[in-house]
RNA sequence: GGGGCUGUAGCUCAGCUGGUUAGAGCGUCACGUUGACAUCGUGAAGGUCAUAGGUUCGAGCCCUACCAGCCCCACCA
């Protein structure tokens, strides 16, 4: 252990031991929670991301604040689980081996469901374990002992029993509706998976015939689907079309005579108040269609061209269909006028370019209100809670306004729903087993093709990761989870589900408490996008400025829910910081060279200085671990940097040299004894945001006995809280800054030693004589002088008024009379400033009645102690503009 | 149309249940290598807390209105 100190590097570097410590963590088996009778344990979900996922900023933003928690839980002895694992992301990894088979010239056809279904998972083998080795480094504690992924065995499992016992109680149904459609997935999508765009866009008026010559003229910004038009719409109090209700009008190019009806759905006011219809490609017209009674006809395929009812258009995409539309309806004299229109599109949030088209089609559905009552239910009496709080006005506008879940898609890469068709009486029996032959009739039964959305697994995620639908200890020990952690944009998605689902599946809220964070954007405040090209590659970062840097930016002070800016230069800023701590630490060790920890001193033993610096750091514990416990990691973090840097490296480092060179070994030993305790709560107390580096510097402490940083969280002792000595110390620290202040502004160096007279306020000759080599260690006195209030103050110099003391430099020839006049005027103002303030309010009646008296009492002895000082200072004054 | 967020120093943001003359980082300027660190230290300049009212003894913070920017939901062709 001796000499170790030495071989540490000059400047930190991340490089060379963040692999090493992740091994030893895991080797450790420190990951996995310690079950302790009666201890409440401590458990978090991690949300999975998907097999296809390369690292980006935005896992390492979502794992920040977990991991924070979960170091800080295990840290104080909490039983503490993180569940890792990985989401088979059924469309988006589909698209992916797709892509990867056009290259070979194959569609997924060609190899068939089955030889397709093999590629994928083999494609899963190479690249699903990819995402969770980048996640190591960025220092994850999770239990990779327990990682699981949404298509193993056990999930596939509970997949199944919740689907079976949603459709068994009749919450899952199968049937034809307008549903969203992507053409380029070929598949079905849920309406959270539509993403809106606004698009500038044309309203086309197009005349329709009409019967003796009152013809209709209807709006819209799709012309190609007039094609399928079968009606028009008007509202049945609009007296331009009354008459025609009933009759019917020309559809041009199709040349085909379709009603007219009248329906609320119609607004007088938009467009022309006629609204063509289009029931096989729009939902409203649909409903309307309904309504009505209208033919429906499909002109639309599934791949997003026209179908052969398009007649010579088919084949077309939409977009060519339109452009010939309106030009044959031009030519043809069916084109009224074009207006300028701008409106929103439906994308698919996979393929972002891509329009989703509305399809009347079968597909599966979950019944969602009587599953969103109990999940509205438990925000509203607290079983969950949202931070910050105003997510769960989000949360509960979408349940409260829910529509059923589209669950079906048309894909192979996912769960395979368990509903089985005969061929012989059509029967469908959804089952727990495979079935082959139909139950009812002894048929041979046929498995439903398509797969469950994605999302139906992850739902489930904070159970079916523990086992469940099994009892198992997991799930006895960890269910609910304590927290949950996402972003604020799969809120829907995936929250909300599995809080539905969790309820349903197990009568209990998944989770108390759903932590979100916001997103990461670029400097400038956009997101980062591939487009765009503003992304930060988290593994470079990582190779450059070390991951503890990369998860500091990433939390420190950010506020709850807040989107994050990332740029290289923050991520520097706390590099810097990372290497500040290093090099705090290596000062210490190297004056702990041969030292034997025995505990702290007892209080009598301690200076002035040990005293303030143990109380603050005391504070500093307290207020960290109460902005932990209340989720206010971003706050924490600001608090220890803002300790670390300031109070123990600028300051009290500084004065601790003067105790590690003295010639009393005693007060060497104290300060050796107070180093080391406040530096090893500052590794533990910052070891939950960046655990490499405070780990690595534990190793080297006396005091660490070979455990691990994470054994234990600081704890206080209030026989070391001395919030009045440390009181008189900060005016002491204020004395000191007031001298480098005037040596600052009269350019002495500080090199250049000059003599420091001080003239003690009443009460403070104390604190100033206990700190009189301070003075000369961090204001550069090359020795201090009292003298007496009563004493003349010395000639020719640089003066200050502060609370604990008139101070004085004699400079001599050096001193600048008229300067030192502006300076001192200057001063004289914000004292003035400062009184007028105070007497204001201690002159209103009301504030002296009403406010707290202790306040009063406070604002009374400042407005004293003030008014003194401004008596001196007025005096210092008059004694310079004599000397002018 | 409904809901939400943001507006504080040149830039990025803190500011706890309202109570010291509003803070930090970066940037700028001046000075400085004193035995951990130039990925450093010391000091300075810089703010009518978007605007207007109101509540209060007291408002950056609470209420109302308004301006500006952003996001989510709904989806009138």
């Amino acid at each position: 252990m001796e000499n170790r100190e030495f071989n540490m590097e000059k400047v930190y570097q991340p490089q060379q031991i963040e692999a090493r410590i992740y091994d030893a963590w895991e080797k450790s088996g420190a990951f996995k929670p310690v079950m302790k009778p009666g201890r409440k344990s401590f458990t978090i979900v991690m949300p999975p991301p998907n097999i296809t996922g390369q690292l980006h900023v935005g896992h390492a933003l979502d794992e920040m604040p977990q991991d924070v928690l979960i170091r800080y839980h295990r840290m104080k002895g909490d039983p503490t689980l993180w569940v890792p694992g990985t989401d088979h992301a059924a469309i988006a990894t589909e698209v992916k081996v797709v892509e990867a088979l056009r290259a070979e010239g194959l569609t997924k056809q060609d190899l068939g469901r089955e030889k397709f279904l093999e590629r994928t998972w083999e494609w899963k083998k190479e690249y699903g374990g990819r995402i969770v080795r980048q996640l190591r480094k960025l220092g994850v504690s999770c239990d990779w002992s327990r990682e699981r992924f949404t298509m193993d065995e056990g999930l596939s499992k509970a997949v199944r029993e919740t689907f079976v016992r949603l459709y068994e109680k009749g919450l899952i149904y199968r049937g034809k509706r307008m549903i969203n459609w992507c053409p380029a997935c070929q598949s079905a999508l849920s309406d959270a998976e539509v993403e809106y765009v606004e698009q500038k866009s044309h309203l086309w008026h197009i005349r329709y015939p009409g019967p003796d010559g009152h013809d209709v003229v209807v709006a819209t910004s799709r012309p190609e689907t007039m094609l399928g038009d079968t009606g028009v719409c008007v509202n049945p109090n609009d007296e331009r079309y009354r008459d025609l209700v009933g009759k019917t009008v020309l559809l041009p190019i199709v040349n085909k005579r379709i009603p007219v009806v009248a329906d609320d759905y119609a607004e007088m006011e938009f467009g022309t108040g006629a609204v063509k219809m289009t029931p096989a490609h729009d939902p409203n017209d649909y409903e309307v269609a309904q309504r009505h009674n209208l033919e429906i006809v499909c002109v639309i395929a599934e791949d997003g061209r026209m179908n052969e009812n398009a007649g010579k258009y088919a084949g077309m995409t939409t977009m060519e269909c339109r452009k010939a539309i309106v030009e044959q309806l031009k030519e043809e004299g069916y084109l009224v006028r074009i207006e300028d229109y701008t409106h929103n599109v439906g994308t698919c949030y996979r393929h972002h370019d891509t329009v989703v088209e509305p399809y009347l089609s079968d597909q599966w559905f979950v019944t969602m209100k009587p599953l969103a009552a109990p999940a509205i239910e438990v925000a509203k009496n607290k079983e969950l809670v949202f931070v910050p709080e105003r997510f769960e006005k989000t949360y509960l506008q979408w349940m409260e306004n829910i529509r059923d879940w589209c669950i079906s898609r048309q894909l192979w890469w996912g769960h395979r729903i368990p509903a089985f068709y005969c061929e012989e009486c059509g029967e469908l029996t959804v089952s727990r087993e495979d079935i082959t032959v139909c139950p009812k009739c002894g048929g041979k039964v046929d498995q439903e093709e398509d797969v469950l959305d994605t999302w139906f697994s992850s739902a489930l995620w904070p159970f079916s990761t523990l086992g469940w639908p099994e009892e198992t200890e997991d799930m006895k020990n960890f269910y609910p989870n304590s927290v949950l952690s996402c972003g604020y944009d799969i809120i829907f998605f995936w929250l909300a589900r599995m809080v539905f689902s969790g309820l349903e599946q197990t009568g209990k809220c998944p989770f108390h408490v759903a932590l979100m964070h916001g997103l990461v954007r670029d400097a400038q405040g956009r997101k980062m996008s591939k487009s765009l090209g503003n992304g930060i590659d988290p593994i470079e970062v990582i190779d450059q400025y070390g991951a503890d840097a990369l998860r500091f930016s990433l939390v420190m002070g950010v506020a709850p829910g807040a989107d994050v800016r990332l740029s290289n230069e923050k991520i520097e800023t706390y590099r810097n910081f990372c290497n500040k701590i290093w090099n705090a630490s290596r000062f210490v060790l190297m004056n702990l060279q041969g030292f034997e920890p025995k505990g702290l001193p007892a209080p009598e033993e301690l200076s002035i200085a040990d005293k303030w610096i143990l109380s603050v750091y005391q504070d500093t514990v307290r207020e960290v671990t109460d902005k932990l416990e209340n989720f206010d990691l971003g706050m924490a973090a600001t608090k220890l940097y803002d300790f670390v840097w300031s109070d123990f490296c600028d300051w009290y480092i500084e004065i601790a040299k003067q105790g590690l060179y003295a010639e009393d070994g005693g007060v060497k030993r104290v300060t050796q004894e107070v180093l080391l305790h406040v530096l090893t709560g500052i590794l533990k107390l910052l070891h939950p945001y960046i655990p490499f580096i405070t780990e690595e510097l534990y190793g080297y402490l006396p005091n660490a006995g070979g455990m691990l940083i994470s054994a234990s969280w600081p704890e206080c002792d209030p026989a070391y809280d001395f919030a009045d000595v440390a009181a008189r110390f900060e005016g002491v620290m204020d004395a000191i800054r007031a001298i480098r202040n005037l040596r600052a502004e009269m350019n002495v160096p500080m090199s250049k030693r000059a003599t420091l007279i001080l003239k003690p306020h009443e009460g403070w000759y104390d604190p100033l004589a206990a700190a009189e080599g301070y003075f000369k260690r961090l204001a550069g006195a090359s020795a201090v002088e009292f003298i007496d209030s009563a004493a003349p103050n010395p000639d020719k110099s640089a003066s200050a008024v502060v609370e604990a003391c008139e101070l004085f430099i004699p400079l001599g020839e050096l001193v600048d009379v008229d300067k030192e006049i502006v300076r001192l005027t200057k001063d004289l103002k914000n004292l003035e400033g400062e009184i007028a303030r105070a007497n204001g309010k201690l002159n209103n009646a009301g504030f002296v009645s009403k406010a707290p008296a202790e306040l009063v009492e406070r604002e009374r002895e400042k407005l004293a102690t003030n008014e003194g000082l401004l008596e001196k200072l007025k005096a210092r004054i008059a004694e310079m503009e004599a000397l002018r």
